[in-house]
DNA sequence: GTTATATTGAAAATGGTTATCAATATCAAA
DNA sequence: TTTGATATTGATAACCATTTTCAATATAAC
């Protein structure tokens, strides 16, 4: 039984004491739509389009807010760019990441799961997060020398 | 039959029809002999004590000479902050990284990448790197609360 | 030594992100 | 529904790590 993303968000502002407004709605559903993997300049970007009023300082804001109530996460990749990601209930996953044309490819693998808790707890060392990237060429881009 | 860091420097700059001067050669020495993961600041604090004269843009200018020579590697955290580290002619290795007191283990696990090297397979992924980080507890602040 | 040019240090510039602040919108209470 | 306390917004300034600029200086080849 799972909840839209913007009652998700409705219901996380009111338990807050923070304010529904129609920006917030915009910018939710607009990164939603979006896909995955959207530095806050795409997002305002796509965001201009629909509701041009909006201000770039209130994506960055959303965004963040976002990241609290756990909707959005936030990935640094190594080209510098803070990207964000829609978090659905959806399990974990990691990245193959083009250094050509950028593509982003997830994948899971929970034997590689298992084999970080044991590196983990030969090291005692109780695992919060983690961040799996491999990056190189995807399939198109091999073939472009 | 490995070369000092020093020689292989002057090798790299010769080549380049670059020069050797006496800040890199600082530089590199107390990079070198300061351990792993550090910021370009924190590099920047050390060589102060002992060349004052050097300035901020000249460490972070040889960090970069270093990357491009293949003596450092320049890695993001997601802490926000980039840092370098020496490096050896010894393998690829990752991070255990303790998100309240900022330690950082390194280990090496060949089963994680032959899995990492399936997965890639099967996205018709060729990897040139990957970064894989485990962000948590280490064993001494699990304790702390 | 001369000379061409790579390098340096200081300061200004850059670029992504965050903080400031007056104006405005939201929500609960009256 | 009007009011009032306060959260939010948009524009802009501020931040901060990193990079660039530029005149002065050091390096390496001649």
């Amino acid at each position: 039984m799972k909840k839209h993303p913007a009652e998700q968000l409705t219901e996380y502002l009111a338990g807050q004491g923070l304010k529904s407004t129609s920006q917030r709605d915009t910018i939710l559903k607009i990164f939603v739509d979006a896909g995955r993997h959207l530095s806050a300049e795409e997002l305002y970007a796509r965001v201009k389009k629909t509701r041009p009023g909006i201000g770039y300082a209130t994506v960055y804001r959303t965004l963040k807010l976002l990241a609290g109530a756990g909707m959005a996460e936030e990935r640094r990749f190594e080209d510098g760019f803070t990207r964000y990601e829609f978090k659905a209930a959806k399990g974990h996953h990691d990245h193959l990441i083009c250094t050509r044309c950028g593509e982003i490819i997830e994948f899971e693998n929970e034997r590689i799961e298992a084999l970080q808790q044991d590196v983990a707890r030969k090291n005692r060392f109780l695992v919060q997060s983690h961040k799996l990237e491999l990056y190189g060429l995807c399939a198109e881009c091999q073939g472009k020398r």
